[in-house]
RNA sequence: GAAACGGUAGCUCAACUGGAUAGAGCAUCGGUCUUCUAAACCGAGGGUUGAGGGUUCAAGUCCCUCUCGUUUCACCA
């Protein structure tokens, strides 16, 4: 076996400098529990032993378990008593202690030396504190947000836009190239209809005044008048297939509408990307896809996979238990398949991606199966990098969110409400703070992001107001505050450089705390892989919830020898919660 | 009718590969600011994890049946 180094003493760890800044202890640690045991159990290889041991739940249980279950049959013995041999055979060299209680074997950790070890590795580099290499560097295209043009932009599309930038940013930390595109709804029936609609109403004073102040909201008006209308006038749903017919077929005033229409709305959801903090490499939406069409119908109909139907031209996916895919319209129009099995094209040559990323809605699950199923039966072997990301609805009053049906909360207005509310709190608790506007954007908005975040994406979430600006219990400026405090203490504590503070000297009360700390990798993997922000959030809350406890129970500004390496830890902890909350898209006021 | 996902405290949700006494927040009741920011902390009450069966030393977690809810099932995206 290649020895590892595994007990290796606090104070080489202190000055041994750079090449261990990344190191994980706890990693380590669960190796020299697996060493120890491999004492006692000459019949199994270190690795298996080190697949059996587990984190107790309950701290008090030690820092890491051993069940001896699976031993029993071979052994013909009972676990308990297992467990009481085996730890007559262990070593407690470089424990604190090992306990047997009932079938487990409890190993406690020596707290002073892998503690400072922890915070070591923190403090030394807290910017790539938490990362992995389980990317490599390959490229991901995420493609989330996407809404429709000429529709402003609801509470629901802040799902869509926050989770696929939480799961960028957490994929940039385990090292993957992303690539975020913002797949604008820019094309089809629906802009016809528009174009039709402004044709007809767009002249009068009324709808002008509105484009200047409101553009967005009198475009979506005449869409609204449009469609319902067209129930007793179906001339205009006609007038809506002409014109976007017009569009298809590169007619120059349409063209230009169509251009206005997209101009005004993507300045309009800059303003909400921006208060967001979200950025895209790309906007190409539909409409640039319209235009690589034809590639993907000729690939179909040479491999001989489009079928007639019903008058319509279709990918039959009855072998994978799929409803058929509906390429060509009976009236000979593409849909938005078409234009996607086309996008998936362009993305794959032109990103090279080792995933390819789409955060939509739970009910377009159906979708992404046939779109996969299409591209595998096309013969690309990378069918199965395109994963659907999806996610449980908004809902509102326990209503599905529809522009058109109006019952739609703006998403713009939620997040002002909620920066006017913190604004609020903020002339209430802390009246002298100086950047009072700036740290009320970041509380406010930092609410309602954390709280889209915090729950499993899968689940279905209900819209209500009071909910999402909430500030606190298990909310983003729970987190924050426990950070402000942390860095007020520091401010006053006077030190920022901690090259030269004996961390073992922290206490055994911060133990909890650093332990904690140490988790910070394993967590943002687990959100890695699971595409899932809400380990992060829940990490950061629970993190916040540990700091705020020994805040609460230890007194950091104390002058006594203990102080430095105190505030050290407040440094360690204040780095990683500003570390997830970033990770979340969520700012991290130094004061509020 | 079929499929997918879900049902955990009054409400909103946790529980990493099956593990030790199923945990938080909100709400309710009570306690803590002349000392590091009370957006906080401490305590109390609140549960047959939808129902029933099975596998296992061990099931909220895996399998089966039933039930309720949401979503989807080709010319919207």
């Amino acid at each position: 076996m290649v020895p590892r180094e595994i007990l290796v003493s606090s104070k080489c760890l202190l000055f041994t400098g750079d090449f261990l800044y990344r190191r994980n202890y706890f990693m380590d640690e669960k190796l020299q529990v697996a060493n120890a045991l491999s004492a006692a159990l000459p019949d199994l290889t270190v690795n298996e032993i080190e697949e059996k041991i587990e984190r107790p739940k309950d701290s008090n249980n030690g820092d890491y378990a051993f069940p001896t279950f699976f031993l029993a049959k071979s052994l013909h013995k009972a676990p308990q008593m297992i467990a009481s041999e085996l730890v007559e055979k262990i070593s407690q060299d470089g424990f604190d202690k090992v306990v047997v209680v009932g079938p487990y074997i409890n190993f406690f950790l020596d707290k002073a030396n892998v503690g400072a070890g922890v915070l070591q590795t923190i403090l030394n580099d807290p910017e790539h504190y938490g990362e992995s290499d389980l990317g490599h560097k390959a490229n991901v295209t995420i493609d989330y947000s996407s809404p429709n043009i000429a529709k402003p932009m609801g509470m629901g599309h802040l799902r869509s836009t926050m989770i696929g930038e939480a799961i960028a940013r957490i994929l940039e930390k385990v090292n993957y190239n992303l690539i975020r595109v913002d797949y604008l709804g820019d094309w089809g029936t629906q802009f016809g209809k528009m174009m039709a609609a402004y044709k007809m109403w767009g002249d009068s004073q009324e709808v002008q005044d509105g484009l200047k102040s409101d553009p967005i909201n009198t475009l979506l008006q005449l869409y609204v008048r449009i469609n319902t209308e067209a129930d007793e006038h179906p001339e205009y749903t006609d007038a809506g297939r002409e014109w976007f017919a017009k569009l298809e077929h590169g007619d120059e005033e349409a063209w230009r509408l169509w251009h206005w229409f997209r101009a005004i709305s993507l300045e309009r959801f800059q303003r909400v990307y921006d208060m967001l903090d979200v950025k895209f490499d790309s906007f190409n939406g539909e409409a640039f896809s319209a235009q690589k069409m034809e590639e993907p119908i000729q690939l179909l109909r040479d491999k001989g996979l489009l079928k007639k139907s019903r008058g319509a031209e279709i990918v039959d996916l009855d072998k994978f238990n799929l409803p058929p895919l509906l390429i060509i319209k009976s009236n000979g129009t593409t849909t938005y398949i078409t234009r996607d099995l086309a996008t998936a094209l362009f993305r794959k040559r032109m990103y090279g991606h080792a995933k390819s990323l789409y955060v939509v809605g739970a009910e377009q699950e159906v979708y992404f199966k046939q779109l996969r199923m299409a591209l595998k039966e096309l013969g690309f072997n990378w069918w199965n990098q395109i994963k659907h990301i999806s996610f449980g609805l908004m809902n509102l009053n326990g209503q599905k969110m529809s522009t058109r049906k109006g019952n739609v909360v703006s998403l713009e207005d939620v997040l002002n409400d909620s920066v006017d509310l913190a604004r609020k709190q903020i002339a209430e608790k802390n009246p002298d703070l100086k950047n009072a506007d700036e740290v009320a954007k970041q509380v406010g908005i930092g609410a309602v992001i954390f709280h889209d975040l915090k729950n499993y994406r899968r689940n279905a979430v209900n819209f209500k107001l009071e909910d999402v600006v909430k500030f606190e219990g298990e909310t983003g400026p729970y987190v924050q505050y426990a950070r402000a405090r942390a860095e007020s203490i520091l401010r006053k504590g006077g030190i920022r450089d901690f090259s030269n503070v004996d961390l073992t000297q922290v206490g055994d009360g911060a133990w909890e705390l650093i332990s904690f700390l140490s988790q910070y990798g394993e967590a943002v993997k687990r959100a890695a892989l699971n595409y899932d922000p809400s380990v992060v959030a829940k990490y950061a809350l629970e993190l916040a919830k540990k700091f705020n406890q020994y805040y609460a129970h230890n007194r950091i500004l104390n002058d006594d020898p203990q102080q430095p390496a105190r505030l050290a830890l407040t440094q360690a902890v204040s780095h990683v919660l500003k570390s997830a909350l970033a990770l979340l898209d969520v700012k991290a006021p130094d004061e509020m």
